[in-house]
DNA sequence: CGGTATCCACTGGGATACTG
DNA sequence: CAGTATCCCAGTGGATACCG
């Protein structure tokens, strides 16, 4: 895991040495998009196979309506997942991930995995950290 | 690669019979902190090794003064950076990935790498996508 | 069922000025 | 150099009501 730190510091270097201007990188947009409250989450729930509105809906309580079409909107504009509507009554549309969409599954487990993995090591560490602001304010 | 998806797919019905409650799952967690502006940025700046405050302002450029020191903060709350003042004049600040830190480089990597990749298809979905309005707006 | 439209509160984050 | 304090604005996103 070492060395991936490494080639972390290689892509860096890279970026420093290719880019002017490091605002407009490909990792910037793509975190714009993805690095949102929903993204992930329901690109995660479509991972399982497709789902309607509704369902996605109640898979996630906490969006509104409102946050889910859009998001939905954006990840269909970004290719990641697919839209289909049959046009019955009530109509049903229902979602899916692209190709592209399922090629981020890949990096995003890994992700979600060191999030599993790491948890309580975070924690601990906010546990120490509020225990040191809290003893030096003590005596401070 | 169509595996993770599988994968992924399992993840979330483990999810789902695990967790009565959805919200409070590590990955939203993590999500939260990292899932920002700034703070994906500034881990990779600290893989290629220590840096000082100014260094990574000078590296960042459109990061305020405020972020960046707030960012920092949050960062090492969580213990994935280290904090080392030199008590000096003028002060010499340097911060570096702690192991935790090193660890999330592997990840984050995956997901860089694959934002290069699929930079240019994701560009011709929203391309696709915007043509499809143009049109539809015209005859409508 | 699958959305939009409107309104509004909260907060992320920039600008600026000041401090040790 | 390495921050903190204050102010303020824009955008994110929830609540609600309505529509095809």
């Amino acid at each position: 895991m070492e060395d991936a730190c490494t080639a972390m510091g290689a892509k860096v270097a890279e970026w420093k040495a290719l880019s002017p201007d490091p605002l407009q990188c490909p990792v910037r947009d793509l975190l714009d998009r993805i690095g949102d409250r929903w993204s992930i989450l329901l690109l995660s729930m479509l991972a399982a196979g497709p789902m309607r509105f509704n369902a996605l809906a109640r898979a996630v309580p906490d969006i509104s309506k409102r946050m889910l079409s859009q998001t939905l909107r954006t990840l269909e504009t970004d290719g990641l997942i697919d839209r289909m509507v049959e046009p019955t009554v009530p109509p049903r549309v229902t979602y899916s991930l692209t190709g592209l969409g399922r090629s981020l599954m890949a990096p995003m487990l890994a992700l979600i995995i060191w999030a599993e993995t790491n948890h309580a090591a975070v924690a601990a560490a906010r546990r120490r950290m509020a225990e040191r602001l809290a003893t030096a304010g003590e005596h401070g």
